[in-house]
DNA sequence: GCGACAG
DNA sequence: ATCTTGTCGC
């Protein structure tokens, strides 16, 4: 007997998608591409995890835990730290992960009160099949500098790139270039680079190897996925 | 029409 | 992302 794909494949409100979409072009009006004056010394970082994610919508027990986090780079540390949980609306639908996670992720970041340069995300930005990933959604919500760092792809094509750290390769989509892929590490996979708002290019990919250390991974998205999972421990612990 | 598809 | 232990390698 055969049965509906699980996980996904479950059946949106008539008319959500169209109305993502059309939220998705208003904020990618909105996003402004300039460089970065410096490489700022406070760099944020933003990262999420999930909690019974297939009890998504009807369940009601699926939650979202973010985390988001302030990264001193001078002293190679998080200065600070604070996180949000909020129920788990929606499903994951390809390109549209914001409205999964953004919500969650945005509370986060808006909690932090030390000063920072720019926030690195765990998605793509412009590399997104309409141009606002995770890091222009949530850059061009909360205003303020994004950056965009995928660890895997979502569109685009690129040639193939050196091994050593530092080789990029352009990321090419409906002819333009949508962002950088660039290895991190040798013998390690690339990471997506794109812009997410107030910055452009060559100033995210500047940030971002200012932020490597011994990782594939830069150390705010490392340290943000590092801290989301305490919390999700905590909060299946049931933890207040 | 047939895949591909961030986390 | 999540389900999951030990294990091969630097």
């Amino acid at each position: 007997m055969w049965r509906k794909p699980a996980g996904d494949g479950q059946t949106l409100p008539p008319g959500l998608v169209e109305r993502w979409k059309a939220e998705q072009a208003e904020l990618r009006a909105k996003m402004v591409v300039a460089p970065l004056p410096d490489v700022p010394r406070y760099v944020a970082g933003a990262d999420a995890a999930f909690v019974n994610p297939g009890d998504g919508p009807e369940g009601g027990a699926g939650r979202v835990v973010a985390c988001a986090l302030v990264y001193d780079r001078v002293e190679r540390r998080a200065v600070e730290v604070a996180h949000a949980v909020r129920p788990l609306e929606v499903p994951y639908v390809p390109t549209f992960l914001s409205f999964r996670e953004g919500p969650a992720v945005a509370e986060a970041i808006r909690k932090l009160t030390h000063p920072f340069g720019v926030v690195c995300f765990d998605g793509q930005g412009y590399a997104h099949p309409r141009r606002c990933g995770l890091a222009v959604h949530l850059g061009v919500t909360l205003d303020v500098p994004a950056i965009g760092c995928g660890k895997s792809r979502l569109i685009g094509t690129y040639d193939e790139l050196g091994d050593q750290p530092g080789d990029t390769s352009a990321l090419m989509h409906a002819g333009e270039q949508v962002g950088l892929v660039l290895r991190t590490k040798v013998r390690t996979n690339p990471v997506f680079v794109s812009v997410g708002h107030r910055v452009d290019l060559p100033s995210a990919v500047r940030v971002l190897q200012a932020c490597l250390t011994k990782y594939r991974i830069p150390e705010p998205t490392r340290l943000a996925d590092i801290e989301v999972a305490k919390v999700k421990k905590r909060v299946l612990a049931g933890v207040a």
